[in-house]
DNA sequence: TCGTATTGCGCAATCGATTGCATTTTAGAA
DNA sequence: TTCTAAAATGCAATCGATTGCGCAATACGA
């Protein structure tokens, strides 16, 4: 019930000094005495002083607080990404407050909107699948505070990001499947509009003609990459004259519903068809077989956008210029895709 | 480049008026006429004017935020609450700040004072497996903001709270086994401490004692519930004399070990022995069989949530009553419970 | 035409912390 | 003991939006 709040004036008042002190006392000026400081945190822990964060966000223009937005924190991935953010923002006083879009245009905008006017310092994102305009993330530029992108990231836009090799990724996993001795290799992928997508598909593309392999736009299976999708592409693909022999898939969810598929159909993997996918998501070593993928070190894409944003924040004004942070990604090679000799 | 933020002043300034005038327009006050209203919101698009949230919160001690805490982010369970929250608050002009505490009792305490002083309008929370000692959320109740926690609650605290009816879950599950035909069912519980765990742990118990079957201390095995556990668990049963032919875990992952040693030691699921887990993951519908499990409509939990904070946030100072809501789960029958006749 | 409502808007204080610029106090030097 | 520099603290404005109260202008009824 008791719900008296208490100021720094509530501890000035108590100490017959005044709230100028008071603040200054409690972060440690140089010119304050330390008995007074002394005093004050005494003060402080008997009225239960909580400094309110929005009245020196209010003075100061700074609220300490990182704005993410993540598409949806229900996967591995993001989970780690936000987690990998936190472990570096919290060291430096700053919160996070994780905004879930849900790959949905609109409440993308409108998530940029709130971050905004709840004043954050920066936003770190990863745009939706939907997002082809950004005039929403200009508007985070225009305020003049950092904007991190992830993994998704736009060239146009001139900001900073934080990204995997994704040609890399894709050229390991189309690779290694080649080695298991794979001859025709399918791709499930996305729209190309999205830079990851295309950047794998290139991968793939690369990986088969480097190792004299045809590149056939026929096993080039565009969809949402998910669970369905990834079911009816591999339908799709059963239905092939010449089936293929091996998968590769951008997507985690895609590969999962190509291996059902598969075994519904009693086609054995790895031995008859090999698969791969992207994003190492907890599911993926749950399947059974389970299933070769990407590892994105996702933690450490948290962590590099964090310390992009603390160096932007605090270099503020200064010439900024860009940066943009590639990362390598990691085959893991599981059951999916190894072929016993 | 241009950072200059607009306030209510400067549309004042533009129109001749004072910002009190252009404050109560833009908030459609019926004592202020038609055009002047026009009028400021005209010239506020034409400045660009975006509220600044931080100034009003101050000022009416309303932050117009929901502080979320969650173990973590990155399970179905935890982020459908999340996003059920998501629906019911942005209706009402809220937004949600989401923590996670990685199940660390240090950082729960963290999170709540981050909050607090982040002035948040309430808490809706699911406290960390570690958490002993409610008092940090104690200071969410002085503060005289609702706190509601949801899944795992306590009663000790006076606080509303939104959870399943896990004796319920846990009943159906065993009943379900126990209709498969399975005599001797063994199960996975964690600490005892935390009411979930307790509740299901008798919903498994009673369900044996009404259908005849005794109740064996051997086979319920305590343990953190993780793939790792799981495993062991399993393993442990296995070298048992009289081994158990179903098991029924009080969570997802752990029910996943245990398939996973079962299949390894070429035990068949289910007819050797038949699984059942708790909470709807989604990898457990991608393993091989696919997982029976008890849904808890978490979307739901999320609503319910979210409703009880505006009901209290509105009813404020009234007597407070605080109110517990408990759903019904339902149970999932998949292939991994289900005996073909 | 006068008096009372009603309408429309301005004044100024407020929310709590911060900070540049005094002002006062103390210490050390001369 | 007096003066000055340094140390310690106070004053008052500020951040931007909100709101109770008050005042002026217009409307309306008698």
């Amino acid at each position: 019930m008791k719900k008296e709040k208490a100021t720094i004036h509530d501890i000035a008042r108590k100490l017959n000094i005044t709230a100028s002190t008071v603040s200054r006392a409690l972060k440690d000026h140089p010119r304050i005495s330390a008995e007074t400081k002394k005093a004050v945190q005494k003060t402080a822990q008997k009225l239960n002083y909580q400094p309110n964060h929005i009245a020196a966000a209010l003075r100061n223009g700074k609220s300490k607080i990182i704005g993410i937005i993540v598409p949806t924190a229900d996967r591995s991935f993001f989970s780690s990404v936000v987690r990998g953010i936190e472990e570096i923002a919290n060291g430096s006083q700053y919160n996070v407050m994780i905004c879930q879009t849900y790959d949905n245009y609109e409440k993308e905008v409108a998530t940029v909107e709130a971050l905004l006017n709840a004043r954050v310092d920066g936003v770190i994102a990863s745009h939706g699948k939907e997002t082809q305009n950004f005039d929403h993330f200009l508007k985070v530029k225009e305020r003049g505070i950092p904007l991190i992108l992830f993994d998704r990231s736009n060239d146009e836009l001139e900001v900073s990001s934080v990204v995997i090799d994704d040609f890399l990724g894709a050229y390991k996993a189309t690779e290694h499947l080649i080695q298991q001795g794979c001859r025709r290799i399918a791709h499930f992928t996305n729209t190309r509009k999205i830079s990851i997508f295309k950047e794998r598909l290139r991968g793939y593309r690369e990986a088969l003609l480097d190792n004299g392999l045809p590149y056939d736009e026929s096993l080039v299976i565009e969809s949402n990459l998910q669970l369905e999708d990834g079911r009816n592409s591999a339908e799709q693909l059963l239905k092939l004259r010449e089936r293929p022999d091996g998968i590769f898939s951008a997507s985690a969810l895609g590969i999962v519903g190509a291996l059902q598929v598969l075994k519904e159909n009693n086609i054995a993997v790895p031995d008859q068809v090999a698969l791969v996918g992207f994003s190492n998501e907890t599911y993926t070593s749950f399947t059974d077989p389970s299933l070769s993928t990407v590892e994105q070190h996702s933690m450490r894409i948290g962590n590099a956008a964090a310390e992009i944003f603390l160096e932007e924040v605090n270099a503020d004004q200064k010439k900024f210029i860009p940066q943009k942070i590639v990362l390598k990604p990691e085959l893991i090679i599981r059951q999916s895709s190894l072929r016993k000799k």
